[in-house]
DNA sequence: ATTTTGACGACGT
DNA sequence: GACGTCGCCAAAA
C-alpha cells in the first residue's frame, strides 16, 4: 500500500527545486488524481502539522497567483519566501510564472527518477 | 456511513 | 477575456 494521498503531496512538494514553483493541478495530476487539485491545497493546510518542513510557499494555483498566502503566518510571508528564491511576485501574481513553474510529471519524467 | 469542505480547474456565459 | 457555476476527490466533522 502506498503512502496516504497527503503524504505523497508533501513528498512531491519537497522535491520542488529552489527558485521554482508548482501548481496544485500539476501535483494532483502527478499523483494520478488530476481533478484533485483542491485536495493538494488542503493537504498544505495539514502540512503545518507535518514533522518535515514542506515548502508550501512554492505551490500556487495554475495562474501563478499566491492564493494561499493568507494561510501563512503573516500576510506577505509567502511572497517574501518566493522573493528570496529569486521569484518576483507582484500583487500576489508571480512574474514570469511560466518560466518558474515546475511540472513534476514532465521534470521527473526527464530524469526517470526511481525509488 | 453521510455531509461539508477546501490554498482548484475546466467549461459556460 | 473576465466572471460565474459545476465538478472533483479525498479527508474531517
Amino acid at each position: 500500500m502506498e503512502k496516504p494521498f497527503f503524504e505523497q503531496v508533501y513528498d512531491l512538494v519537497r522535491q520542488i527545486p529552489y527558485g521554482r514553483v508548482s501548481t496544485y493541478g500539476a501535483i494532483a495530476q502527478y499523483l494520478g488524481s488530476g481533478g484533485a487539485a483542491r485536495m493538494v491545497g488542503w493537504a498544505m493546510n495539514k502540512a503545518h502539522n507535518q514533522p518535515k518542513p514542506v515548502p508550501a510557499h512554492r505551490v500556487v494555483n495554475r495562474i501563478g497567483v499566491l492564493t494561499g498566502k493568507h494561510h501563512f503566518d503573516g500576510l506577505n510571508t509567502m511572497q517574501q519566501l518566493l522573493k528570496s528564491e529569486g521569484i518576483i511576485v507582484i500583487d500576489n501574481q508571480i512574474q514570469d510564472f511560466q518560466k518558474v513553474v515546475w511540472h513534476p510529471l514532465v521534470e521527473l519524467h526527464k530524469s526517470q527518477n526511481s525509488l
